[in-house]
RNA sequence: GGUUCGGUAGUUCAGUUGGUUAGAAUACGUGCCUGUCACGCACGGGGUCGCGGGUUCGAGUCCCGUCCGGACCGCCA
């Protein structure tokens, strides 16, 4: 018998429901569990990781794989309704060159040979498009055997979709579209437009290829007038470039020691940090005073408009690295200042990228996307003269300075794609031996298209304004890509291999 | 591959310049209380200080090695 005990108030807490015990059966008795099945508990990650299915008892794991579910429902809800049809792609595969490494499993008919798991479906689904299918897509595992992080695991679910007959635009507005929804199903919030950005705006200003637009706080390049004054660490650098720390001019000598050595760490790289304080006197005093006059800190100052009680940090150094160090240092701040809101949303897409980028160690270029990324059309001539500052047809979905998903136009030409290999170094022959049966499908009317491809659990963990994926997986991996679960065997040994007639061969 | 932080009751942690019998909270057990809701009170059990070696009269503490875990860099088309 249940009833209740109070009708104050609509939602039901503890004590508010009392049950009269006629019949009592345990079912099933239990130990102590080793950490309190609450919603806060005691245990470690480690721990709850180790006994995850009592971990996944508790009401955040539960409501964020459910979360998981309903967002996997309107995306399929969405899909169809928009004519998308979802098709399974092989799992077991035959390895590709370029991008990440290959999981492989061995194969019991053909001794010394192995299959390779798929880092994406890429090239089955451009062949679904040469085959008709102008709107696929599908919830889809991918493995790439890479060191993990919070934010990644070797086993991971996309959203995979491919289009036909589209231009970027319509690629971008329907998955526009389908963001949109899931935000207004799901967390009941409407998105603003998403605005598009140059890869090299978003580099200028933000020192990042995937920017946080919730907060302010632009790179400023102050170059111009901050060199030729005699400050050899300025003088001798690429780019001076400062970032105006709204009201912050009363941080303390210790506070600014502090952020020194944290843009001096090797993970961040910065050879130093150069700072100025805008009182509100309208005094201006900076760690560079020796080398610059009160009439230089004012140009600064007006230069970035800055205001009284601003502080000013500077980072400079060379091209390739500083705006990266400037960008790590903006997020640091937005950290600090707490202006990184896990509940409110800003997005955009981040468009063209560079198709290559040069590799020092291999001496050659690599697809930044993929090698079946289609350059920008009035830059393809450039393939040729000019690998390095061809712009490929490519975009990024951004959200809170997360990358969620990501995408472009293809190559459906033969000529072209013919061309692209070319720039990566590929022979011919080796071209036609890795992607020999993509280009046949292209000399058979293969149709202009282009997908994108969103990170799910990536997805998940942003929509519960949390940053962890493992809170979003039902069984994650650990730091060393091993099954978290006690005692579950996550590696096939050689014994079992003997057991299965499978031999391997041996590295070297 | 690199940088860095950590490993001490079931759990989360504290443990000073090396020094008595390694503590707290919580969990667990027993008893009391019985309209509580993080209940309360009393008592109790519970430790290979990750592992191995070294220095020392003496090591949780210092040194070397090793294992495990986290974060980050490299890497992630």
């Amino acid at each position: 018998i249940v009833r209740e005990r109070s009708n104050k108030n609509k939602n039901i807490n503890t004590g508010d429901i009392e049950i009269e015990v006629q019949k009592l059966e345990v079912l099933n008795k239990s130990q102590v569990p080793p950490f309190t099945i609450e919603t806060d508990t005691d245990g470690g990650e480690e721990l709850r990781m180790k006994y995850r299915y009592l971990d996944l008892r508790r009401a955040p794991l539960q409501f964020n794989i459910q979360l998981r579910h309903r967002m996997a429902l309107e995306v399929r809800n969405y899909l169809s309704e928009n004519n998308f049809m979802e098709i399974e792609t092989p799992y077991l595969i035959r390895s590709t060159p370029e991008g990440a490494r290959d999981f492989i499993v061995p194969s019991r008919m053909n001794t010394n040979q192995f299959y390779a798991l798929p880092q994406s479906p890429q090239t089955f689904k451009q062949l679904l498009m040469v085959s008709g299918f102008d709107r696929y897509f599908q919830i889809v595992r991918c493995f790439r055997d890479e060191d993990l992080r919070a934010d990644r695991q070797p086993e991971f679910t996309q959203i995979d979709c491919e289009m036909s007959f589209v231009e970027r635009e319509d690629v971008l507005n329907v998955f526009e579209g389908l963001t949109r929804q899931l935000f207004r199903k799901i967390k009941n919030t409407e998105l603003p437009e998403f605005i598009r950005m140059p890869y090299s705006e978003a580099i200028r200003l933000y020192g990042s290829d995937k920017p946080d637009l919730r907060f302010g706080m632009q790179i400023q390049d102050i170059s111009e007038i901050a060199k030729g004054k005699g400050f050899q660490v300025f003088d001798s650098a690429d780019h001076v470039l400062a970032l105006v720390v709204p009201g912050a001019a009363e941080y303390t000598r210790k506070q600014l020691d502090e952020l020194t050595e944290w843009v001096k760490r090797p993970q961040i790289g910065a050879t130093g940090l150069i700072w100025a304080k805008f009182s509100s006197d309208g005094t201006a005093k900076s760690s560079v005073d020796k080398f610059f006059t009160a009439d230089d800190l004012n140009a600064w100052k007006s230069s970035c408009a800055a205001g009284e009680g601003d502080l000013m940090l500077i980072v400079a150094g060379n091209k390739k690295k500083i705006f990266g160090i400037a960008g790590d240092l903006r997020l640091e701040l937005g950290n600090r200042l707490g202006l990184r809101d896990s509940s409110t949303y800003a997005a955009l897409w981040v468009v063209d990228f560079p198709l290559l980028e040069w590799d020092d160690e291999a001496q050659r270029y690599f697809a930044m996307h993929h090698p079946f990324t289609s350059p920008v059309a009035e830059d393809a001539s450039m393939l040729e003269s000019d690998p390095g500052s061809v712009r490929a047809n490519a975009y990024d979905l951004v959200i809170n300075g997360v990358e969620i998903g990501g995408g472009s136009i293809r190559i459906h030409d033969r000529g072209l794609q013919m061309r692209m290999f070319r720039a990566l170094g590929f022979t011919e022959e080796e071209a036609a031996e890795q992607f020999g049966f993509l280009l046949g499908a292209f000399e058979f009317g293969a149709p202009p298209h282009g997908g994108i491809a969103f990170g799910f659990d990536r997805f998940a963990a942003m929509m519960a304004g949390q940053n962890n994926i493992r809170d979003f997986i039902a069984f994650p991996k650990n730091n060393s890509g091993r099954d978290l679960m006690a005692d579950s065997p996550s590696f096939v040994d050689q014994k079992q291999l003997d057991e299965l007639s499978i031999r391997l061969v041996k590295p070297e």
